[in-house]
DNA sequence: TTTGCTGCAAATAGTTTGCAGAGAC
DNA sequence: GTCTCTGCAAACTATTTGCAGCAAA
């Protein structure tokens, strides 16, 4: 199996908080608990994977209300938004940087492989191209381990 | 500036036509119009584009007209599409397999790099991963040279 | 107390679909 | 003549927004 490094969810939630409180956001209950999961999710989730994970603790949420966190979270920078055009866009909270991912088209699951190559490439890119390249999005589809011994 | 490799784009619309054929898929001038500006268009067009591009000789042509085409072309391998979450999806007939995009994040023109390298990466990453890749999605974003000495 | 946040419901935007008539073969 | 395709309008889905009450600071 590859390589997968992880920060510690709690100071990437501590980071969010953060930034919350340097953005003079106020810190309700359902914004903190929308920052915990996505700080400590490991698989990617999306908004409402979110939704569900915190009915049980916030029953009256609103999906609206996870929505307006998520952005405001990615506004501040602490979240990777990987947007996918058929909809369910899916977020890391874990890694907030552009990496690239692993993407398994039977069961959905998004891993991050360790790619040292990837560096270079981008700057391969910049020098023939002269783009001054700001960001990048990388992802490889195909069937997970799992879903081949299925 | 980049070097830039594409197809012959008569060769490219003829190879559709004969998809269509193969297909028993009949051959509307509405459907062939829609082939012929996804085979010799450089600029990756996006639907609203194409639909633009053919109100001149098709006036009448609906919007759904150009999506149902769009789709049949892309089910029958021959065209490539770039799906965007903020919407706006572009379109690549002319080299219909998976390759890396350049994307100006201010004019959004999108142009292919050519990259030697990034079959080695899927390789690595196939390795690496125990997934069986099937296809990936490599975008670039950044300021092209036009935009930036404007 | 003040101001921003939440939940609800309605609005939005891109895309898809049902249907009846038009047209390819 | 048959059966698919087209144009129109309505439907759909993920996301965003307006508003009135609620709660953090």
């Amino acid at each position: 199996m590859i390589a997968v490094a992880h920060y510690d969810p709690e100071k990437r939630f501590a980071a969010i908080v953060q930034k919350f409180r340097e953005s003079r956001h106020k810190l309700t209950p359902q914004r903190l608990a929308v920052a915990r999961v996505l700080a400590t999710s490991e698989g990617h989730p999306g908004v409402d994977a979110i939704y569900d994970k915190l009915q049980d603790d916030f029953p009256t949420m609103s999906l609206a209300t996870v929505y307006r966190n998520v952005m405001l979270i990615k506004s501040l920078g602490e979240v990777l938004e990987l947007g996918f055009p058929e909809g369910g866009n899916r977020y890391d909270g874990n890694k907030p940087y552009p990496h690239p991912h692993l993407i398994c088209m039977q069961c959905k699951k998004i891993i991050d492989p360790e790619l040292a190559s990837l560096k270079d490439l981008t700057r391969e890119v910049m020098a023939a191209s002269g783009f001054k390249i700001v960001t990048h999005r990388m992802d490889f589809f195909g069937i997970c381990p799992d879903c081949q011994s299925r």
